[in-house]
DNA sequence: ATGTCAGCGCCCCGCTGA
């Protein structure tokens, strides 16, 4: 099975593009960031037209997160725990049966951060506390358990055509590389860098300055499996070609295929 | 050095967030 997880930039203004994308690559499971969109007024009818199960925690202007299953969800959640007061809308999870057993996906849009001498960054650092303690609880289900999504996080140097240009930036800071090290440490494996450890590969260009044209790229969409995911794990790629596309979103999707 | 885009409130532009 194939799960997928794209940072949208805008379900409204991207429409077409998803469903280009998904009517090609048709993921099993699709986690969309940045649906930007009330949960009233996502478009569910094109996508469940093409066959998925649409679950959605959006809110009004910003954020939002969905997942897309062509199975059945057997529990979907929203809101990461932790935080009652946390009114943005950055997490949601499925759980869904297949032939090999249960797979349990949380999708998430983790905070930016910027700037950093402002109160987001605090809310970023501890947003990571709360994912670094859910996952924990998580992990002890012992379920092929993935967690993917806009981790806003540069991980490495090598994660970035010029890391100069990032020291300091809320994706780069020392506290946030440590925040992704300690949740993927809890026992996680991170697909894409599992198996290949090559410089030059991105998942965000921004829009400004000629940054797709020059490849002044970053990976910052990132795949985590647990132990009973990983063991699955078949075969993982960025879907790089979509940046190139018409009215393209700042991201691309990110996806892996596990077996069954 | 600079370069963008989406959504909102509200009036067709200026702000915010990224």
């Amino acid at each position: 099975m194939k799960i997928a997880t794209w940072n949208i930039n805008g379900v409204k203004a991207r429409i077409d593009t998803v469903l280009d994308w998904l009517k090609s690559e048709s993921p099993d499971i699709a986690c969309f960031q940045e649906i930007k969109s009330v949960d009233e007024n996502f478009p569910r009818e094109p996508f469940e037209d093409l066959g998925y199960n649409v679950a959605t925690h959006g809110q009004k202007g910003f954020n939002g997160v969905a997942l897309l299953s062509k199975r059945p969800f057997d529990e979907v959640l929203t809101r990461l725990p932790g935080d009652e007061n946390d009114e943005q809308a950055r997490y949601i999870e499925g759980v869904m049966s297949t032939e090999s057993g249960v797979v349990r996906v949380g999708c998430l849009y983790l905070p930016n951060g910027n700037p950093v001498e402002s109160e987001k960054f605090p809310y970023k650092l501890a947003w990571m506390e709360r994912l670094h303690a859910h996952a924990r609880q998580r992990l002890d289900l012992e379920e092929a358990f993935l967690l993917v999504g806009d981790y806003n996080v540069i991980p490495d140097p090598i994660d970035a055509k010029s890391p100069e240009r990032w020291v300091g930036d809320a994706l780069f800071r020392p506290e946030s590389r440590r925040a992704f090290r300690a949740l993927a440490n809890l026992g996680f494996t991170e697909a894409v860098r599992s198996v290949n450890d090559d410089a030059g590969v991105f998942t965000f260009w921004d829009y400004q300055a000629g940054a797709w044209q020059k490849d002044e790229g970053i990976r910052i969409d990132h795949i985590l499996m647990s132990p009973q995911a990983a063991d699955r794990f078949e075969s993982c790629g960025i879907d790089r070609f979509v940046r190139g596309w018409e009215k393209p979103s700042d991201h691309v999707p990110v996806w892996v295929r596990l077996a069954a």
